[in-house]
DNA sequence: GTGGTCTAGACCACA
DNA sequence: GTGGTCTAGACCACG
């Protein structure tokens, strides 16, 4: 199945967060969760950037990770597709969400904040964003 | 109260967030917590440099944001101090995370991650960094 | 519009005041002139530290400050922009002069000068100074 | 006649300018203006430091360079007193204005404000002062 | 003693 | 190409 919208991503220039890296950490998400399956044909280079405004340079570095990571693979002649091996348990998509979880972690102990005061505003965040 | 040890910071040097960075959250934190409290004298430039093998204008950046966060205040000639009116109250504390559990959110939203999986990991990951 | 002169700049290198700060309030007054413009590209650090003879990170430090005050956007890998956001309205040209003006006021007081005599010497520097 | 009152000077000690800068130029603006007249006592260095909190060296550094600039002069064993050449004429008073009004004049032509309308709000900001 | 500034020169991340 | 970070080492102003 193509995908032919480079509107499934959502770029912040502004973020400190490098574009490539956006780019790459949605690509995963979307495969680990199934959005993106196996055989799926990714947007070329040329139209993400041009959706995107973006430098193709960028795209393309994103998807050379990607494709190291083994989440897509190159077809020659035919663009990026899905990679059949993408992973896509439960198991890992919950280790994409650890370091996270751990980051926030570490702060709040910094902070000297209560777990379960951490544990119930966290609750509240994941009811406002859902 | 003067503060002794330059021990109160932790750096890794091979993280990609920078040095000075790293120094001026973790006073932000260590102010926002109480353990630095207004008036308390903190390590001089040097001292820390030295301590933490670094170089004093690492430090003095540091110090340089946070006098202009308003966290520090300098003393000409003296060296710097936590200043009168940083804030320390639990709701500014808890603020201080909210940034990164939204991050979080965010990133278990797209994961399409059960919010029930993520706050039971995440209880987990916060008994292991205590 | 892009700023193609490093020449906008005057450094006084034996003055007291710090060459970051020269260039930071320089960029500040022109911006709040209109001589720059938002969207307008400024000059690349290189260029400016090889044009004034000064060391890339002196002027690199004068644009960070000019950022975190948001008269300038950085745009990775591109250079930097004045903001869109930079403030241009006359009040706020006048309110950048009122300090200074406060100042001398002040001082001549202290010194029991008469308002008149005041105003029309600086109105002879005014002319001078044209 | 004796100065008993160390209260002749306010000191800031957060602004940016050097407390012994203060020191001097206040000692300058009293003596140009005459309200210290020559054989005027100054108070000790001891208790100028003690009422407003500052560190002796201060003052007297502050001291010091008034000594070499002919505005006190040193009687040994009775302290400082107002030079008996202290200059007081209204020309000098205008004098040690000028750089002040040169900066805020420099100041104005690079915002590109109309003479009259500095003019008017310098007025304006004297007569508030006043 | 304190912090502030500047230089020279290196390396890195980003587009 | 762009800006960001860091080091080593110097000098200065302040108290």
């Amino acid at each position: 199945m193509p995908t032919h919208t480079a509107s499934l991503f959502s770029i912040a220039t502004g973020s400190s967060e490098p574009i490539y890296r956006q780019l790459v950490e949605q690509v995963r998400r979307l495969s680990a969760s199934g959005q993106l399956r196996p055989g799926d044909e990714m947007p070329s280079v040329r139209e993400i950037a041009q959706a995107l405004a973006l430098n193709p340079m960028t795209v393309s570095k994103a998807y050379s990770l990607l494709e190291m990571e083994g989440v897509l693979a190159r077809r020659r002649g035919l663009g990026m597709v899905v990679a059949e091996s993408a992973p896509a348990q439960p198991a890992d998509r919950a280790s994409l969400l650890r370091p996270t979880l751990e980051r926030a972690a570490v702060e709040a102990r910094q902070l000297e904040l209560d777990p379960d005061t951490v544990l119930s505003l966290f609750a509240t965040i994941l009811k406002e964003t859902k």
